[in-house]
DNA sequence: GTATAACCCCGGTTCTCCACTTGGGATTGC
DNA sequence: GCAATCCCAAGTGGAGAACCGGGGTTATAC
């Protein structure tokens, strides 16, 4: 479960539609990515795979644009990751490989490890994310003064 | 920090040579390959990285191969990942990029997350290791019957 | 001292994935 | 209708993984 530019980018993404989850009203890709400095067109396929597994829902049309589909306090880090990593790819890994024992205690030991990183990320939330920012930019401030 | 294929094959050697340890002898490449069914020429490569890292020693010339230079169980199984693995990648990546807040943020996540699963992967020894595949060979057994 | 069995170094190849780009088409608000 | 916006699909360039091969160098056996 590693950190790639792609889960930055939407984790990065879905903050900016936490901050707007309040209005209501839809934003769009174009306003993300130049926020954020994200190429546009990258960003658009990765916010169609978030509104494929139902992080986020598309209006379409002229001021259309993304939303969350639940409170930022709902949508937890491991979801947004997995989706984006397609965690279906290591299953697939697992179970077609005819294993020797070696391999297989290998594998069970890795297994253990990932859920504790998995564990960690299931444990924040994007609202928890937003927060912290937040508190950082307090913390920020005040050293500047 | 995830499993690659490459961290599989030197924990498999690396428990070919730990089952080698108490009689002192080196193991050749050839051997551990043919046993393990790993293609030799790469498993030389890993092997080497880890001679490197100090975690085996070499012995060269006619009847010569591979030793490990500690006992298995103060052997990690973090430390033979990260040595494969090549953690100083990562930690470079983190130095270089001049972050924002939110990116920082992110960051200081991720860190927890692989330090949960980095904690595991300390918590084993290649002793360990070898004592559940035996363990497992012994269940594997008795099924049988 | 010479053959041999091993390690050592370096470069190339094939394949897959990531990050990103390009070129369209479909839908909505005005 | 038309501009703004999302939607779909394919392609590109570079990096790394998993190998393969050639040509050394070193140490042991005899």
């Amino acid at each position: 479960m590693e950190l790639s530019c792609k889960s930055e980018y939407a984790l990065l993404a879905l903050l900016e539609l936490a901050a707007q989850f309040n209005c209501g009203e839809p934003l769009q890709i174009r306003q993300i990515a130049k926020r954020q400095e994200i190429p546009d067109r990258y960003l658009e396929q990765l916010l169609a795979t978030l509104r494929r597994s139902g992080i986020v829902r598309s209006q379409r049309g002229a001021k259309g644009g993304y939303l969350l589909t639940r409170e930022p306090w709902k949508i937890t880090l491991l979801e947004i990751v997995s989706c984006i990593e397609g965690l279906d790819k290591r299953q697939a890994e697992v179970n077609s490989a005819p294993r020797t024992v070696e391999g297989n205690v290998v594998l069970d030991i890795w297994q253990e490890a990932r859920e504790a990183s998995e564990t960690i990320l299931k444990s924040y939330t994007l609202q928890d994310l937003a927060d912290r920012r937040d508190a950082q930019r307090q913390l920020d401030l005040m050293y500047y003064i």
